[in-house]
DNA sequence: AGCCAGATATGCT
DNA sequence: GCATATCTGGCTT
């Protein structure tokens, strides 16, 4: 349990999205090999925003959305695709924050092994693409912050600009400035 | 820059 | 049963 990572999610999924930018992101596999980096890109998603999955309520789907902050919320979309979402807010509220990007720093050439032929640039630059070289699927979904197979590292101190924007792929809720893009 | 296929779990009718 | 999805990669323009 880090204390001040928690105190960042508590705040809510429109505060805690900026607020992960610049923070390290890391797996760590059976082996204790370690792949991440450091996330440059989120989305907030809230209950009442008709984009989020859990807007429609709780659903077997969206179950862990309405769990504790600081667990891992992953879904699977257009029957291919993984995704990762930091679950946030007063339990129950159905929070979370999606990792839309991160750069690659540890484990290269796991990652690279996971997407054959991709750039290292290309590696990690959305949701589904970080998901899949890090490894990251359905056995990941409720996974503790905390625990043993994820690591989160608080930002070196470097300053760290951050841009909002809207989000991306969502029809609903679009105006929104909830994207957060490390620049 | 734009269009489209891919492949399936999920949720609604 | 059926439309859709917090997307990506490859092909066309």
């Amino acid at each position: 349990m880090n204390s001040h990572l928690q105190s960042i999610l508590l705040s809510g999924a429109v505060n805690a999205a900026p607020a992960l930018v610049g923070w390290g992101f890391y797996k760590i596999g059976p082996g204790r090999e370690v792949v991440g980096g450091t996330i440059l890109e989120t989305e907030a998603y809230t209950q009442d925003d008709a984009a989020s999955h859990s807007f429609s309520g709780r659903t077997a789907r969206n179950d862990y959305m309405f769990h504790e902050a600081g667990i891992l919320y992953v879904y699977f979309t257009y029957g291919m695709h993984w995704c990762a979402n930091i679950v946030t807010g007063t339990t129950g509220t159905g929070e979370a924050v999606l990792i839309r990007a991160i750069r690659p720093e540890h484990g290269l050439a796991l990652m690279r092994s996971r997407r054959p032929g991709k750039s290292v640039s290309n590696l990690c630059s959305g949701p589904a693409k970080l998901c899949q070289a890090l490894g990251i699927t359905k056995e990941y979904n409720g996974e503790s912050l905390y625990g043993s197979r994820i690591l989160m590292k608080p930002p070196a101190g470097e300053v760290i600009n951050i841009v909002a924007t809207p989000r991306i792929g969502i029809k609903k809720d679009s105006h929104r400035l909830w994207r957060f893009v490390s620049v």
